[in-house]
RNA sequence: GGGCCGUUAGCUCAGUGGAUAGAGCACCUGCCUUCUAAGCAGGUUGCCGCGAGUUCGAGUCUCGCACGGCCCGCCA
């Protein structure tokens, strides 16, 4: 099922093609693009094509348009076409054309917006990779909709979408987590031990020592802090990745693999990657340490560390290697990363190396702005090795996934914004992910007074719908599959809560001023399929935001 | 010193180079005997941070400046 753009797309298209061969001008049209006009007085849809052609074809927009239109007859699916202002081509979409639809969109049902654009991809989206040392919090939280979203509306389009956590397991702070759990283990023993004064300070590590001598017992008493250290550290990961998978869970999030950094290490796959920079001639040793060598354009370093003189790899060592492994040993076509802006450094460390590699093409980044947390008016940092921060558990469990969703889906990755607890919890009636959901909820209501009164959308003729504020309601749900495409073009996935909102408020409108279910029969049948079309609208945009649609509220 | 992101209504924010710039919240006025008032209708609000440039056309692109957040480690 074609979107309406494609449509529209194709047909002028076609009669610019012919404009230019009967009118013998030269020169290549410019792209067609098919645009939504926000005056209802400029038609359904339009396209600028006409002056984009201008300068290619020598002739003015005026002209260009004329010529267009006037190989464009009105068809099945477009009711006519105008030249309006300096060429714009204005489009009107046939109603009957329109009232058919809704009856498409209700047979679609859950497939409807779905596309195979991007069939055969398989793509990875990695996000929320928290360092595994401690419970999740709303900072790192904000790639998590984003990318479980992302991901969603990727695999909606047709790709094969794997979803991966990024386990940290191995490295500086992995050692001092298992430092800190060992220190807590002694004093548990009734042993005297201070935490390092860079070690995790929260009271979960506690927990975690706790957890190992109900599990283990005493075994590891007579162990140096050095052997505890790197025997708890595992097994403190294994209790936070469960943690974070039952977290997760309760977010709405299933990751597809949870990738052990430690494993790959073991595998050698690092080594080998330094190798083939060494060999592509992009490292160099300088101080005992190995360098990346940074390219030209970076004016502020002459190189970054991917191993260190100790002959520990770094993070920016380990993570070339991992893209490496998940762009070639595992032949993904693309692996999209959702990090906070914090790293945006560390992005442009990457897109050198992973060029280096020859693989920059295939490696994206959503950078997110940070979420400031508010508590008590007071904007709270969020360090974790100070035990200082509310949990993302915390705020699900005050808040609600559905709202904590929406609330983090409404904004543009690029623009910052303030998570206020209480408000959240206080206003958590008003949000608009209420407003939506109860749109579901009344198109549910509607058919369950429908089934009362032995109504249904058998035999409907779909054709009686057009009255305008039908054909309105028809329109805005075929917005939904082009908005689909948009927001996996650009990884805009707030689009789909923003277009949401406007569909409620739409339904919201149509259901105060028009019965659907009244005496007449045919009429009643007509509207249910429209209620239907609007119905699996709303679904397939929560269901890509990960948000429930209730029958009820 | 360098870099990334932002600056749009009182507040929080949308706005693939298109025509008269939008939503929610807040505020005011109406609307529940008919499919759910978590709703609807109406009203008020804008030097799109500032200054240049690019072009048929700029909130949108380029450059400069200001302000705010983040970053520039042999931490991750």
């Amino acid at each position: 099922m074609p979107t309406v753009s494609q449509i529209l797309s194709a047909r002028v298209a076609a009669a610019v093609a012919r404009a230019i061969h009967e009118e013998g001008w030269q020169g290549e049209p410019g792209i067609i693009e098919i645009e939504r006009p926000a005056n209802p007085d400029h038609g359904d849809y339009a396209t600028n094509v006409a002056m984009r052609s201008a300068r290619t074809l020598r002739r003015s927009p005026q002209q260009i348009a004329e010529a267009t239109v006037s190989r464009l007859p009105p068809d099945d699916v477009i009711a006519g076409a105008e030249v309006a202002g300096k060429g714009f081509i204005n489009l009107r979409l046939r109603p009957e054309w329109v009232a058919r639809q809704a009856d498409e969109i209700g047979r679609a049902a859950d497939r409807y917006g779905r596309a195979d654009v991007l069939a055969g991809q398989r793509i990875q989206v990695e996000f929320i990779s928290a360092n595994p040392t401690g419970p999740l919090h709303l900072a790192n939280a904000r790639g998590g909709p984003l990318g479980d979203t992302l991901g969603s509306v990727l695999a909606f389009l047709g790709a094969d979408v794997t979803r991966e956590f990024y386990v940290e397991d191995s490295g500086t702070q992995f050692d001092m987590f298992g430092q800190s759990i060992a220190v807590r283990y002694r004093q548990l023993l009734g042993e005297d031990a201070t935490l390092p004064a860079e070690g995790y300070q929260g009271e979960y590590v506690t927990d975690i020592a706790r957890t190992i001598l109900a599990r283990e017992g005493e075994r590891f008493r007579e162990l140096s802090l050095e052997e505890q250290a790197r025997i708890f550290a595992p097994l403190g990961v294994e209790w936070v990745v469960s943690e974070d998978q039952r977290v997760c869970e309760k977010f709405g999030i299933r990751f597809d693999s949870w990738f052990s950094q430690a494993e790959m290490m073991r595998s050698g796959y690092f080594e080998d990657t330094v190798k083939a920079l060494r060999e592509r001639g992009k490292v160099y040793e300088k101080d005992g340490a190995v360098w990346f060598d940074a390219p030209d354009e970076i004016e502020d370093k002459e190189g970054w560390v991917i191993v260190r003189s100790s002959g520990e790899p770094t993070y920016f060592g380990k993570d070339i290697a991992y893209h490496r492994l998940c762009l070639t040993e595992r032949g993904l076509d693309r692996k999209i990363d959702i990090w906070g802006a914090n790293t945006h450094y560390h992005l442009i460390q990457m897109r050198a190396a992973m060029r280096a590699l020859g693989l920059e093409d295939r490696f994206e980044v959503v950078l997110y702005q940070f979420v400031r947390f508010l508590h008590e008016d007071v904007i709270l940092g969020m360090s974790r090795r100070r035990g200082q921060f509310i949990t993302l558990e915390d705020v699900l469990d005050a808040v609600g996934k559905d709202p904590t969703r929406f609330f983090l889906l409404q904004r543009s990755a690029d623009s910052q914004l303030d998570f206020d607890f209480e408000l959240a919890k206080q206003q958590s009636n008003e949000n608009p992910v209420y407003y939506v959901q109860y749109a579901h909820a009344r198109i549910a209501s509607i058919f369950r007074t429908a089934a009362e009164r032995g109504a249904g959308v058998e035999g409907a003729d779909a054709g009686l719908l057009t009255e305008p504020a039908e054909q309105e309601l028809v329109k805005h749900c075929l917005r939904f599959p082009d908005l689909v495409l948009e927001a996996g073009r650009h990884h805009g996935v707030h689009l789909l809560t923003q277009y949401a909102v406007e569909l409620a408020g739409d339904l919201h409108n149509f259901y105060k001023f028009n019965r659907v279910v009244s005496d007449d029969v045919e009429r009643t049948k007509a509207r249910l399929l429209l209620m239907k079309a609007v119905q699996v609208t709303l679904r397939q945009t929560l269901g890509l935001l990960g948000i429930s649609a209730p029958e009820s509220m």
